[in-house]
DNA sequence: CAAGAAAGAGAGCACTGCTCTTGCTTTCGC
DNA sequence: GCGAAAGCAAGAGCAGTGCTCTCTTTCTTG
């Protein structure tokens, strides 16, 4: 990857770009089922027939956006993972789950398009798999660290019946042979629930149900890190608070 | 609502569930987005205004097809709710979570109809919020009858903050007075939890992560049984009476 | 039986995704 | 430096969409 390129690559880049934020602009303004590639190109004063040259189809778009949308709400949560390195292992994964949902909460619509119903016929091609992962090895990074300090419990729950332990086991010597098959397997779980709440929440239906919704997630997300083996804030050896 | 009615408003009812079924038919072969109208009427013989009669519009056609979804999953949940009457309530917090999550498998548009993105412009109308509460009120019941037969223990977890139990206790007076607070405000946090391993599951998040799929939302389920209070069956008191 | 309502048929509008052809501009091999 | 090749934008056009309007037919009801 060059960094100094050609004038046409370099415009190249940039028209993309520009598709590519008013998609999202439109996709925030009308939802992804109304999000029309001709209404992009007019915004853009193209004609439509031209951004063809960009993107080959109107799913492709969608794709190349469902793509920025995990890398987005991937970055937001290694940022969180980042930014509390040292902290007690509790408060980094509520820290981490909050980056994603508050990030969520931010953009409702590319939130959906990616943890949503998938829309295209059925895509999500191996592209996507990456950038999707970002957020829960950010989960699992916050778990090693602290199994790294010396700061991780057993997790809750019943012995692992045979199959799930076998999917756990092939996950963790993938991503973290240095953790407890039981462990990866709540972490799997709790990261699925984690995203249970958020979509609950942007999707509107904790309407007339949950109405502290910031706080209630905390909660949410500070239980599912106990379920994992994260010392809750008072069985921290260390100070704080 | 009379059981017997004319010829002409028993055709209506009639070509209505006609639309209805078809569209669900082109909706598992094709999804949401693509479904459409005049395939619709086309397939059914008619001309495409014609539809107009049934439905005003698009959306309207969604909506009713939303809440049918609504009734179906919960139905299946309260059929499993039913069907267990008696037994240990970790058993029947698992059945009725798996009926749930079978229907979901079985029908993965229109899961992705109500657990997915919301796909019209921002419908899901008051019609839906009864039948979308089914599945939730199932567990509910589960935890009431444990609490009932006196099987009912306290959740797992921290003191709850003030705004969620603010909001717990405002869901108890009205639709489980006889339930604890944490215990209602566990049972919505698990609610939520549920349904983000089942979207998962149907979104497909879990491919290449969990194969053993099945297996592992039993798992996860009777996690979050246990989350709420119900005691895992080894810890169930043999029946007292 | 006749007046009224309800249903279907057909044409038409504005819009969509997408393709194909036509010119123009930038890049690159010689 | 120049001609060929490739990249790009524009326009017309096709098949399909949601939806509206008008007109005719069919059934319901006073």
């Amino acid at each position: 990857m060059s960094v100094i390129q050609g004038a046409r690559e370099r415009a190249r880049t940039e028209v993309t770009a520009a598709i590519k934020q008013e998609a999202r602009n439109q996709l925030a303004a009308e939802g992804a089922a109304r999000l029309s590639l001709r209404a992009v190109a007019r915004e853009l004063g193209m004609v439509s027939s031209a951004l063809y040259r960009y993107f080959p189809s109107r799913d492709e778009l969608f794709t190349a956006l469902i793509i920025d949308a995990y890398d987005a709400i991937g970055a937001a949560a290694e940022e969180a993972l980042a930014a509390t390195a040292g902290e007690p292992p509790a408060d980094r994964w509520t820290a981490v789950c909050r980056a994603a949902r508050d990030w969520a909460i931010a953009h409702p619509h590319e939130y959906g398009l990616v943890y949503g119903s998938p829309v295209p016929g059925y895509s999500a091609p191996q592209d996507t798999v990456v950038p999707a992962s970002r957020v829960g090895l950010a989960l699992v990074a916050v778990v090693r660290d602290a199994q790294r300090d010396g700061l991780l419990g057993p997790p809750q729950g019943r012995p692992l019946a045979e199959p799930v332990r076998t999917d756990a086991a092939h996950l963790a010597s993938e991503l973290a042979p240095d953790l407890p098959i039981p462990t990866i397997a709540a972490l799997v779980a709790a990261w699925a629930q984690v995203f249970g709440i958020v979509s609950f929440e942007v999707f509107g239906q904790f309407n007339g149900v949950v109405e502290a919704r910031g706080p209630f997630f905390d909660q949410a997300a500070g239980a599912l890190g106990a379920q994992v083996g994260l010392p809750t804030p008072a069985e921290t050896p260390a100070p704080e608070r």
